[in-house]
DNA sequence: TGCTGGCAAATTGCCTATATTATTTCTTAT
DNA sequence: ATAAGAAATAATATAGGCAATTTGCCAGCA
């Protein structure tokens, strides 16, 4: 979900490492973070470690309490809804920018992007669950291309952080929510030719709160991996 | 602007102290960040140091760069519009939903605040200078009130980080709008006792936007400390 | 003058070792 | 069985060192 930059010590590539492995629940809600085996893990000194962890504090990702250590951060149902409350607040004011001011090149972003979601939503839809990690990505790729028209570093990176973090409730539950999802991407395409910032706002809407239902069902199911 | 927790390391206080300095312009934007002064002026290792430097990076305060260390993170007036407009977006949202769930004690912890906010204004206005650091705390602290009935931790965090960074451009300005500024403070607080979410988002549209607008004039007219 | 190349010094990134302090676990006596 | 105290565990914090990179400086040259 980050990309690796050039100059990449070694402090940035465990980091990211680390950050991923949250996400994608490789390291899972609450577990209590351990100094000493974390290290051998990641090939990091405790030093560079606890830089990571500190990071990753900053993040919200991870919660730092006294003297006990580091642990990932917790999950809830209540914590799911504020974070995709406000993921939607800030993508749909990001899609209007975008809307407003996005050229040829990035219309045509957008539609390379959604193709290759579009493919790996078939491949989904048909059963085909190796698909998942990249569908993500494209998933990922596909929001972000609608809203890199919005001219704001500021308001890129922030979004970032409440996709991932959304993003880790989705992996968490295994969430796909099929055909409605990928209708929902098909509108989206279809409201940025039109420029309808409005109609993609209620499309998000749907998009993102309709998930959120779908993740927390899939929760109470007990089919996820909690 | 971030309250003391009990279990308190070093590194915490440590934190709190480089990020007050930072936004309260000890720190100068784009200061490069050396390890060893810093070190001495702070009391840390420079293992906590770094540490601290860190998460600083990920609030967003202080950037690193590869090999070449940290630094305070940089101003303009493209970044202040972005941040102004973000808290814009987040804070009008925080409002709403603190107006519509709001009772009787948050109204009066919003009745509060002003006053103390009041006070200060007053002083500031019939031109004690002195004043300055209270009524900045006051105005974040009247701000805060306003939103704390919104219900949404996640939503509060996103809300402090936003504030304190545009709490920096207003402290390098030395930025005070008197009469205006106040009476807006004022007008909001009517709102909140009307609930009425849609006037408290014009004003705090004219409030938040008419200050960086006068916080880029006085940049230009050289009387900042930039 | 102004630019370029290269050497030396400074600084960072990263590591290990160690002291100190807080927390957790285990033991023991009542 | 429980509570107090002791031992073990784990985290915070510091110091010091090494390799690699960056930065500052100065001579040489156009």
């Amino acid at each position: 979900m980050i990309e690796a930059a050039d100059h990449d010590t070694v402090g940035d590539s465990a980091y990211r490492h680390i950050r991923d492995d949250i996400i994608f629940g490789q390291l899972r809600p609450s577990e209590k973070l351990r100094l000493e085996p974390l290290r051998k893990r990641y090939n990091v000194s405790v030093t560079t470690l606890r830089e990571i962890l500190n990071r990753l504090t900053s993040d919200g990702l991870v919660v730092a309490e006294g003297q006990k250590g580091f642990e990932v951060a917790s999950v809830s149902d209540a914590n799911l809804w504020e974070v995709a409350e406000l993921r939607l607040l800030v993508e749909g004011h990001a899609v209007s920018r975008s809307f407003a001011s996005g050229d040829l090149d990035w219309e045509s972003q957008v539609v390379a992007a959604h193709h290759k979601l579009r493919r790996l939503e078939d491949r989904m839809i048909s059963g085909d669950m190796s698909a998942r990690e990249g569908w993500k990505r494209a998933d990922w790729g596909f929001h972000r291309a609608l809203i890199t028209g919005c001219g704001s570093k500021t308001l890129m990176d922030l979004h970032g952080q409440l996709f991932d973090k959304y993003l880790r409730y989705q992996i968490l539950t295994l969430a796909f929510r099929g055909q409605p999802g990928a209708d929902e991407h098909a509108e989206l395409l279809e409201a940025a030719f039109a420029r309808n910032a409005k109609r993609a706002k209620e499309i998000l809407s749907m998009h993102i709160l309709g998930g959120v239902e779908f993740i927390i069902r899939e929760r109470k199911n007990g089919t996820s991996e909690l």
